[in-house]
DNA sequence: TATTGTTATACTCTATAACTATA
DNA sequence: TATAGTTATAGAGTATAACAATA
């Protein structure tokens, strides 16, 4: 558990949207590390096992977790010693193809529902505010 | 530059709001650590700067800042190390005071200055928008 | 030469355990 | 005995650099 609390917000009147905003990301990254928890998966190998809906090369998935390449090698390594995972060479000789084994894609489907159940924005708020929610996303991020 | 991107959202229809929120958040950490670089500090020493307006026993530190005891001495250590921090015994000798030195005084006056500067929460919501946030975030939270 | 993946290494943030001094 | 702080150690997440194989 984190705590990226106080800071800012101590000394502004009202403790710091932004600061409460990283809370509310911390709190919502603990939830979803408790979902996962029965799995076993530690936490970077759990996210990768749900984007593996499809075979995947190594490769593109470091672009999709926005990881270096070598990290994914040590994910790889996690998820195919519990056997979720094989590793298979493309076409292209110098890639791996990460696909799910069966075992993989029902841990995959547990892990997934796991993480839907346990999500407080569905939880906590409404249709109305979770639209709300996105566009205030939208216009932090830049659009 | 964390990287909490595709993960459940890439699973469900649209990347869940979930994962935008973290994303935002890491963004959000990542102008913080930006608008301090130029301190040197480390971002946990910057936060506890940033939290001594007034002198605070260490204990006080690693309760606002939600974190171990063990770490406070850490961080005490390079703030000291750095000349912006004094520890000063208190009446009741267990305790260390954490004192800001007139460079402390003034390494805090900037980081704060920049932090709130560089605080893209302000710089592009409205002030609407900021009472909307606040408002879901506090719904989020469990009020 | 550029790219994919691997290996070894290292860094940051943070916690736990054991300990000292004081209360 | 309970509390404040320290020390040593460890662990999670992640990166960099050097390298092998392939293109």
């Amino acid at each position: 558990m984190e705590g990226y609390d106080s800071c800012v917000e101590d000394v502004t009147p009202t403790r710091s949207l932004a600061v409460r905003l990283i809370q509310a990301a911390e709190q919502l990254k603990a939830d979803f590390a408790t979902s996962i928890a029965p799995s076993g998966l530690s936490v970077p190998a759990a996210r990768a096992l749900l984007m593996l809906d499809e075979p995947l090369p190594m490769r593109t998935l470091s672009d999709r977790l926005a990881c270096n390449q070598s990290y994914i090698t040590r994910i790889a390594d996690e998820l195919e010693s519990q056997g979720l995972v094989k590793r298979e060479p493309g076409k292209d000789r110098r890639m791996q193809i990460l696909t799910l084994t069966p075992s993989g894609d029902r841990t995959r489907a547990a892990v997934l529902s796991a993480a839907l159940t346990g999500d407080r924005v569905q939880q906590r708020l409404s249709a109305a505010d979770q639209k709300a929610l996105g566009r205030l996303l939208g216009r932090l991020s830049g659009d």
